[in-house]
DNA sequence: AGTGCGGCCTGTCCGC
DNA sequence: TGCGGACAGGCCGCAC
């Protein structure tokens, strides 16, 4: 489940690898993603120059002079830099083919992720122009927030994963951020305190921050490497562990569903 | 406008 | 051991 600090990993990581490269040929072996993989994108790829990479939450983006390819990994979804000796596996669905050999592999067993061709500015896309901003900016900070959350009904938790009010927050990294400031996570959003909101503007970032730090040390692995993600390097103080004792008090801890997740939390220490 | 939920997929795990 | 079924999950797009 790459989730925001795995795509940027991705995005450093394959970048070195594919700016200012010129693009041989686009191989497409499995189409059907979330959305068809344009029939023409060989063609619009075709002989065309990288001119860099960009991240819009966990929408990765290959910048050309004649338009953007716009990369989600969905779920399962990953991005590798191989070589022709490199053999094709299950789910292999498309390789850019790199002048100079290198090949920009995207593998996706369950096919949720999407290649999309852009040629109008990014920002301007229906995927990406209603987007909230990026959680390690400025922006997104506590005044924003409470200012989004005024009223708002819905569990905080939902409210934070809604890639309107702020992207690149899913569910692992939900959990985490609510359990480090102490919410419960189906309080609604506007019933959220100020200074509890503050604390989780903080916690999101720095548990998005670490991971990236984490992933960093795991670069290596992107080129001829079993391309793991590294935020599962990091430990997860409540996600996935439902039942056990909290590592604050000790109480057992709860799992529920909100929004059809899985969500997992500390009955006492989250309020 | 805000909210709730169906659907897309396949690998993994569980129970029989 | 093999097999079917539940489950996981990001996020769009629709219905209310």
């Amino acid at each position: 489940m790459p989730e925001l600090p795995e795509v940027e990993t991705t995005r450093r990581g394959i970048e070195p690898h594919v700016i200012g490269k010129r693009v041989q040929d686009v191989v497409v072996r499995q189409g059907a993603l979330r959305w068809p993989v344009p029939a023409q994108l060989p063609d619009l790829l075709r002989g065309t120059r990288i001119l860099g990479t960009a991240r819009r939450g966990k929408y990765l983006l290959l910048q050309t002079p004649r338009g953007h390819l716009l990369i989600h990994l969905g779920m399962s979804g990953s991005l590798r830099i191989v070589s022709a000796a490199d053999p094709v596996r299950k789910h292999d669905h498309v390789d850019i083919r790199l002048q100079g050999g290198a090949i920009l592999r995207f593998h996706d067993p369950r096919r949720f992720g999407c290649l999309l061709w852009l040629t109008e500015p990014p920002d301007t896309h229906p995927l990406l122009a209603e987007l909230g901003p990026e959680p390690l900016s400025e922006a997104f900070d506590a005044a924003y927030l409470l200012e989004c959350a005024s009223g708002r009904k819905a569990p905080i938790k939902q409210f934070i994963m809604d890639s309107h009010i702020v992207v690149g927050v899913g569910n692992i990294y939900a959990n985490e951020a609510l359990f480090a400031a102490g919410i419960a996570p189906q309080r609604a959003a506007g019933k959220v305190s100020a200074a509890r909101q503050e604390a989780l503007v903080a916690e999101i970032k720095a548990v998005l921050a670490r991971a990236i730090e984490v992933g960093g040390t795991t670069l290596r692995d992107f080129v001829g490497g079993d391309g793991k993600p590294g935020y599962f390097a990091q430990s997860l103080q409540v996600y996935g562990r439902g039942g056990e004792p909290c590592v604050a008090c000790g109480v057992t801890l709860k799992e529920i569903r909100i929004g059809q997740r899985s969500t997992v939390f500390c009955p006492k220490c989250q309020r």
